[in-house]
DNA sequence: CTCCGGGGATTGACACGTCAACTCTGCACG
DNA sequence: CGTGCAGAGTTGACGTGTCAATCCCCGGAG
């Protein structure tokens, strides 16, 4: 590209593309975490985290553990347990070979509600992305989204980025 | 598409590209928004708001003519107006020619910070977003957003989406 | 005149995240 | 022995957003 050493402004249609890509994204995002309320009464938070514990051993997790997994600032996670807990849709114990460490449960009610919420969750990811794209369309998101990524990681200090290795949404 | 009339679930790879989509999205906000917040102590809802106040005739907007613009819900608006006219970026007058109604003005301060803020942040969207991607990728990028946009208006009901006065779509 | 409805805006309760400070305990080192 | 630091979690303060309730003042019936 031709751009010399200055440091670039976006032009006025790359500016267009930036807004509608967030804010369309945006819109997706609460769409798609509305329906999961509605039908689960679950943020996408809560789902995250127990789709973690539904798919770890004896549905739970160490709290470092579960950490990892979702990706999330310990702190977060903290403060969400407690407001899950609360919901009883899991428990904290002290965990029995480890003295300090957690062992976040799943309850019951925490297993049933995140069954009844997860094939709604999915078909609804079908219904509003998919279902929006063409192949080619959903193979160009990839590629953009691929090269966005690999833009950001060298600088990657803060959030997520796991070692993706299966599952879920 | 050759999906019968269930309602589909998404493929292993599709739901790749989902949450590869979404968390990278989310990263490349939060990574903006961190600089734009350290280069100018401003978060990007601010910075909507004192970019619709610049714009406006006398930096003043009506209350609900800003929230108008940057597509918001009222009480949304109110709370963070609050919070503005607290840093002393704006400030609230009642409205002489309606009675309901406020005025919201730009302070000096908030000029000055939204002068401060606005070439790094155009920027940092260069960097972090166009200096990512080949112009295929932006151009991918573009059609797959138009595509998702489309398909979500129809349902539109909750956020912002600018109600184009003149065309539909 | 009084009562009512409705638009504009604010408020309060609450959920969520972030940052920084803090607790608690085990272990290494002097 | 201490002293103290490091790891696992928690907590508090605060900014932000949502929803529902409320306030305020208008203008039009009765």
């Amino acid at each position: 590209m031709a751009q010399g050493r200055r440091r670039a402004m976006p032009s006025r249609e790359q500016l267009r593309i930036w807004r509608d890509y967030i804010e369309t994204t945006e819109l997706l995002r609460t769409r798609l975490e509305g329906r999961l309320q509605s039908e689960s009464s679950l943020s996408s938070a809560d789902y995250r985290v127990l789709l973690a514990l539904s798919e770890a051993d004896r549905t739970t997790l160490r709290s470092s553990a579960l950490a990892e997994r979702v990706g999330w600032q310990r702190s977060r996670l903290s403060h969400h347990l407690a407001r899950m807990e609360k919901r009883d849709l899991i428990r904290r114990t002290p965990c029995l070979d480890d003295v300090h460490g957690v062992d976040v449960h799943l309850t019951d009610l925490g297993a049933e509600s995140f069954r009844r919420g997860s094939v709604p969750h999915l078909r609804s990811v079908h219904e509003l992305f998919v279902d929006a794209l063409t192949p080619e369309q959903l193979a160009g998101l990839d590629a953009a989204v691929t090269a966005l990524r690999e833009h950001l990681d060298p600088e990657d200090t803060g959030l997520s980025r796991r070692r993706d290795t299966g599952r879920n949404s």
